[in-house]
DNA sequence: AACCGTACCAACCGCGTCTTC
DNA sequence: GGAAGACGCGGTTGGTACGGT
C-alpha cells in the first residue's frame, strides 16, 4: 500500500477537518496500540482523543480490529478456512461478521475481501456458477441444506475434515474446552475475550504460547467452536447460539511482529494470568463474551435466524461430538 | 523497460441498531 | 418517548503489487 510518507497530501487535504483519513503510520499505529494495551477498550471516540490520534473513533475502532488486535492471525486462507468460508456463506450469506466468528483470528474485512477477490472469481471459473446460491448479493441466507436432501460437495468435504479433526478428541475434548477458560481482570480485548479462548484440550495440555493451533491444520480451532453450542452445563444454551470468535493461539507470532516493548508488555500482561488457562477461576463471562456479542441478550436484529440455523448445523454429522 | 490489466487489501462511507441522557 | 452520540456491519473505493505482453 501506500508509503507513509506519501501521506502527505492526505494530511493536507484533511487540514480543515484535523482528522486524518487514509492509511495508518506505524507512529499511528503504536500510539494506539499503546493505549489499548494500557487503557483497555473503551469509547472509541476517547480512545482516539486521548491516544493523541487525529482519526476518528471510528477508523481507530477499525484499525484495531482489521490489524492490530495481537490474536490476527496474518497470511494467505488455508483450504480448509476456504472451505469453511464456502460452506458458512452458504448458510449464513453475506454475514460477514458471523463469518468471522467463526474463524479463529479472521476478521470480516478480511473474509470478505478474500469472498469478493478470490472465491467469487475461482466459482465462476470452475463453475459458471455462484459458490453458494447467496453471492447473487448474498444478504440473505438461503434455506440450508440440512433438511432437504442434496449436499454439496464442499460440504461433505468440511464433514469430512471435521470428523478428521475430531477423530481423537470428542466430548472430552470439548468438555475440557469449556472448562478451560482463562480469566480476565484486566482485557485490553475485551471485544476478544476469552471465548476465543482455549481451543479445547490441545491449549490445556499445550499451553497457549506452544501451541500452534492452526487453523484448518487439524487441530482444534474453529470447528471446535460448535462444540459449545450445545454445552448445556454452563446454562448457555442460547447465548451460545453465538460460538466464540476468534481464538488468540496466533498472539505470539503476531507480538513477534511489533516491537519489543510492546511486545513485552503484551507478554507480561498474558504471562500475569490473563491466558493461563489452568485457572480455576475463569469467568463465564469472560469465556463466553458477554462483553459483547453473545451478552445473554435477545437475539438481535439480523440474528433472528441463527438459533435455528445453528441448531439446523448441529444435525450436522461433524458436530455429533457434541453430543456423544 | 514500459505499459497495462488484474488481484489484493486497507480504509472509508452510509446506514441500521443500540445506548444514554 | 425522542434526540444525540456511539457502535457495528456490509458495501464500496482507491492505491499498491504483480504478472503478462
Amino acid at each position: 500500500m501506500r508509503k507513509p510518507d506519501l501521506m502527505i497530501k492526505d494530511r493536507v487535504n484533511n487540514n480543515k477537518s484535523k482528522l486524518r483519513k487514509g492509511l495508518w503510520s506505524p507512529e499511528e499505529d503504536e500510539k494506539l496500540m499503546r493505549y489499548m494495551l494500557t487503557n483497555g477498550q473503551g469509547c472509541w471516540s476517547d480512545i482516539a482523543r486521548n491516544a493523541g490520534l487525529q482519526r476518528c473513533g471510528k477508523s481507530c475502532r477499525l484499525r484495531w480490529i482489521n490489524y492490530l488486535r495481537p490474536d490476527l492471525k496474518r497470511g494467505a486462507f488455508s483450504p480448509q478456512e476456504e472451505e469453511l468460508i464456502i460452506h458458512l456463506h452458504s448458510i449464513l450469506g453475506n454475514r460477514w461478521s458471523q463469518i468471522a466468528a467463526r474463524l479463529p483470528g479472521r476478521t470480516d474485512n478480511e473474509i470478505k475481501n478474500f469472498w469478493n477477490s478470490t472465491l467469487k472469481k475461482r466459482f465462476k471459473k470452475t463453475n459458471n456458477s455462484t459458490p453458494s446460491p447467496n453471492d447473487s448479493d448474498g444478504s440473505e441466507p438461503r434455506d440450508h441444506v440440512t433438511g432437504g436432501g442434496v449436499m454439496p460437495m464442499h460440504e461433505l468435504d468440511i464433514m469430512n475434515m471435521c470428523m478428521e479433526t475430531f477423530s481423537s478428541s470428542s466430548t472430552s475434548t470439548m468438555q475440557n474446552f469449556v472448562a478451560g477458560g482463562g480469566c480476565s481482570q484486566f482485557d485490553p480485548f475485551p471485544m476478544l475475550d476469552n471465548r476465543y479462548d482455549m481451543s479445547g484440550a490441545a491449549a490445556a495440555a499445550a499451553g497457549l504460547f506452544n501451541m500452534q493451533a492452526q487453523v484448518g491444520t487439524g487441530e482444534i480451532g474453529f470447528y471446535g467452536q460448535y462444540g459449545i453450542l450445545e454445552d448445556n452445563n454452563m446454562g448457555l444454551e442460547r447465548d451460545l447460539s453465538l460460538p466464540p470468535l476468534e481464538s488468540r493461539s496466533h498472539i505470539e507470532e503476531n507480538i513477534n511482529a511489533r516491537p519489543v516493548d510492546l511486545k513485552s508488555n503484551i507478554n507480561n500482561h498474558f504471562n500475569n494470568g490473563c491466558f493461563n488457562n489452568t485457572d480455576q477461576s475463569f469467568k463465564v463471562e469472560n469465556m463466553f463474551g458477554f462483553g459483547n456479542h453473545a451478552q445473554g441478550e435477545s437475539l438481535k436484529m439480523g440474528e433472528w435466524d441463527f438459533e435455528g440455523l445453528m441448531q439446523d448445523l448441529s444435525s450436522f454429522p461433524f458436530l455429533d461430538f457434541q453430543v456423544e
